[in-house]
DNA sequence: TTTT
DNA sequence: TTTT
């Protein structure tokens, strides 16, 4: 079992890569703010979030930084060569789902991909408004699919 | 909110240390069995956890490589300088909870600590078996507290 | 490990009462929207929610019927006597911890208590503004008591 | 977000039954020890557990009264009509994922049915050892499907 | 490097 | 750097 909850703000808005085969994988930053700070101020930590896929368009089409939602995932080490040559790891949540949280209805995201995207990487739903986060489409959600193990274009 | 559950094994036997006002800190890393492997091995994932004060040398007197644990905590970023003046940040999980799982009855251990323990860091556990895991005591455990902000001495 | 994470809106105002004892009990009805509702309608499963001592009068003076929040606890059964002579048993989430979601800075409340509350209930907080969901003080929160199990009154 | 996390033993060996349309089903009563029991004995909470499809038959091959797991699911409230006439209602834990502990290697279950399961419900591993529980196969677990709306058969 |  |  490896899992992780977080609630928070994203504290720089999605960036949205696709690998060579056309994976959406988005990419963020959250905010998540620490229980009790000893100096009394409202000090956060900040995370690196992984979305892949359908889950990855959803949240470059609807997050921004400021947003604020909640994230299920799962803790993830990546390892990558540092420009001097030696290993460097950085560990990583990897969202299996995302829901948005704030005055709106909440949405909901699953990391599921049903349809074929195409290798360009053109999203259906590139055209969707960002900065005024409607509702997505609510994930029609069934079945979830292998993080790809190819590398994270970023 | 920060959360992270964990079922692994230890990878490392624990390490614990203890800070210059005496409060006790163990660390180990756990394998945490992937779920997916591409390649059909049953690789793993290695997290460094982190305990503080009774719950630490719970960890220490109790647990061992190989040592079968379920841990409840949650996700910090600690940050140090590198050898080459650089600011480096590991992630690590600061444990609240851990079950030993296992044959034997599941203890039981909460980081919880009531009394006082001595600058010295002499443990009233210390003589504790080790390589015959047997229960540690269940951890009378009212009141959690604060991680100390003082360095980690690791 | 017993564990219960639950995101929703109050279906009802918190209801508070007091134990023999003095001590708070809060409980109420989360709505927590389902996830696939095959009617394609954002239907919603409904649990009971309590809370305990500090946490209990801070739902009291700061939740209201619709707001927005998310619990961490446990499950626990309660079994009481039917009217018609037969056992009963209900489940319900006993809240650990709660985060006051949406729009404004994000309330934490932990299930502790420092002080001694008086045992007529009267809280220090009982005059907090109720449908104007300030923020709470941000709960000093070091030490976490165990849930009486003297009967819930009601 | 409705989340919940169970560590324990069955109290019970899972009985499994089958829909009319011949989904699998399997229920049974997890045995949750009560993290501080007053007394001082250790007590456990119960709950019903349900699986369904694949991880249903995965328990009911390979789990018995006593076995050790790690239940990742979500709450869900049922009702039914009691024989009086009355509504009653009962919460359940619906598994999402299931992991077997103890001393053999962790085995990996999820809730995932790529194949299509003949309406009479016999199962691909209905023949499979119970009582000596050895690995099932590692479920190649991709896509997680609607649990059904259909009645539970029990 | 950072959110409200 | 790694557990079963």
């Amino acid at each position: 079992m490896n899992k992780v909850i977080l609630a928070g703000r994203l504290a720089t808005d999605p960036e949205v890569r696709y690998t060579q085969t056309g994976k959406a994988v988005a990419s963020f930053r959250l905010a998540v703010n620490k229980r009790f700070s000893r100096d009394q101020q409202n000090t956060a930590d900040f995370f690196t979030i992984i979305a892949w896929q359908k889950l990855a368009e959803i949240c470059g089409n609807n997050l921004v930084k400021g947003s604020q939602i909640l994230v299920d995932g799962y803790l993830q080490v990546r390892n990558y060569d540092a420009q001097d040559g030696s290993k460097r790891y950085v560990t990583e949540v990897v969202a299996n789902d995302i829901e948005f949280m704030g005055s709106r209805p909440a949405n909901h995201a699953d990391n599921n991909y049903a349809g074929t995207p195409s290798a360009s990487g053109t999203s259906s739903q590139s055209t969707a408004p960002k900065n005024q986060p409607a509702a997505s489409s609510p994930a029609s959600s069934f079945g979830s699919e292998l993080p790809p193990d190819e590398e994270i274009p970023f």
